[in-house]
DNA sequence: CGAATCCTGAAACAGGTGATTCATTCTCAG
DNA sequence: CTGAGAATGAATCACCTGTTTCAGGATTCG
């Protein structure tokens, strides 16, 4: 049997520790557009994952390539060869198990899309945006969803707030609202008991609420002003909010006003990410 | 309805006729590799096909492009768009936004579980199983997921504990642990700077580090016990978190099935756990 | 605190790339 | 037979790529 020389990134994964700081930067990079190394040059690695083009040059030889023509070559022959390219993983593990939770995860995802494709998320995202004020509530299990929501939400927006704030009751944080709000209620299964009265007390208010759940918060959707249903069926124990983070991406990119159509990772925006991300890396303040 | 500029193959489709023979020579060899059109360069374009390459030049030019450059540029982006390759038609029902989403966030779950296929998933899960104590620590944009992810492996086991709990420093919370204890630590991409020296800390003193996150942060993965990757890149503005909550439940369910395995279920108790926890989790609402 | 070592990007340099020019060949029409 | 025109590759040359060198930090070690 042929002991066939190890792909780039099993070098790279094999060696990393050792790679300087610059180096491991582009390797990052490398590792992280595998599918894609045979089409670009040395230069343009360079630029893309911001190191000198003497650094990959230097990273090359340390992988114990030659030259740069050698690594063109390399990754051509494993382009061809169709193999995964990958440096880690790509054993036989026990795909059984992990393969029906992928299947369970994509249909929760499908019909959670199915169920937006008559434009209630665009309705939904023009609300939000509109609104006075955006007040998240999330319970129990909901309450990471929502948080995790308002993150985002305040990115694309001002005046977002999330709801059970420590030490005020409830009550308190949705005196205020009117007709002009939104309230964005996210309540997964295992609501708790008072669920039903914060629905019909926003109701009474005219408070116009955006409700993410589940099926089995149905009977409170006609008190809602948008129903985005998304399940959380999993083959595990536990129910797998998956989707609903697709959806929360989904709503706060509504909301910001972005064309989603816009093409994935242009080569064009990948260095501004790449230096935006750096620049976060570096300073900032604890949380 | 937008219409796009024609692709190089639509090109040459249209002119094939009036190509001159050597030109048609070029243009066949190209159409037979449109999907490795991007890694080659016009010198070896020629060559393969066999012509010189002022003919491959000439025929760049013929078919609208004003430079080889373009061409490469060209080529790259049918890669990233659609499917060169799997396929003629791009499934030209609806490409709409939702379907582009969709389209990504099935590829970041995949990515992440390609990751996971030699064991690691089951190994890390065995690690906290057996741990003494856990604790979960995730900052910033990665605080929600921690604190869903101690929601769900409450659920699987005792001493499941967050880390940053306010008014009290990281310092003082990983203090006490050693290397019976496990820190599971979020760390998606935008971690603030401290982020090396909780990695560094935890690792002098012994303790078994779960790392989850991003690519970005794989400087960071041979500090780690285990490292568990998973991709949030998203067409929108924002990351998406869903590969991530899918892998959360992923690991719970792992966690779970250890303990039940050895018999240290507590499956019993699920129920009046969960709910006290909820009681302290969300601040309590007065309804 | 100083020396040694390593890391790093700028710059120099050698080699390669691709557009253009030019001479040759071939094809027809006259 | 001859001249116009197209096709084509070799040769040229400006430009670009990638390697190497070098000097200025940064870090480590004594």
């Amino acid at each position: 049997m042929i002991t066939a020389p190890p792909t780039i990134g099993q070098r790279i994964d094999s060696q990393y520790g050792a790679l300087s700081p610059q180096e491991q930067r582009a390797a990052d990079f490398i590792l992280d557009h595998l599918g894609d190394l045979a089409v670009y040059n040395a230069t343009e690695l360079a630029k893309l994952s911001g190191v000198s083009k003497a650094t990959v040059s230097r990273l090359f030889r340390r992988l114990g390539f030659s030259d740069s023509a050698e690594v063109r070559e390399h990754a051509r022959s494993l382009r061809s060869q169709g193999s995964p390219l990958g440096g880690v993983g790509a054993a036989a593990g026990t795909p059984s198990a992990l393969a029906a939770h992928a299947r369970q995860e994509s249909e929760n995802l499908q019909k959670m899309l199915a169920g937006l494709d008559d434009g209630r998320l665009d309705a939904a995202a023009r609300l939000i945006a509109g609104a006075g004020e955006v007040v998240l509530i999330g319970l129990r299990n909901s309450y990471p969803l929502a948080l995790h929501l308002r993150q985002q939400l305040a990115q694309a927006r001002d005046r977002v707030r999330l709801a059970p704030v420590p030490g005020q009751s409830l009550g308190e944080d949705i005196a205020a609202l009117g007709s002009r709000d939104v309230v964005v209620l996210v309540g997964f299964r295992r609501r708790p008991a008072g669920f039903a009265l914060i629905v019909r007390t926003l109701r009474e208010r005219g408070v116009p609420v955006v409700l993410i759940s589940d099926s089995s918060a149905r009977r409170h959707a006609d008190g809602s002003a948008y129903w985005l249903e998304c399940p959380v069926d999993s083959v595990s124990a536990f129910d797998s909010y998956a989707a609903a983070m697709s959806l929360m991406n989904l709503l706060a990119s509504g909301v910001l006003g972005v064309n989603v159509r816009e093409g994935r990772t242009r080569i064009a925006t990948i260095t501004s990410v790449y230096d935006a991300l750096d620049e976060l890396e570096a300073p900032t303040s604890p949380y």
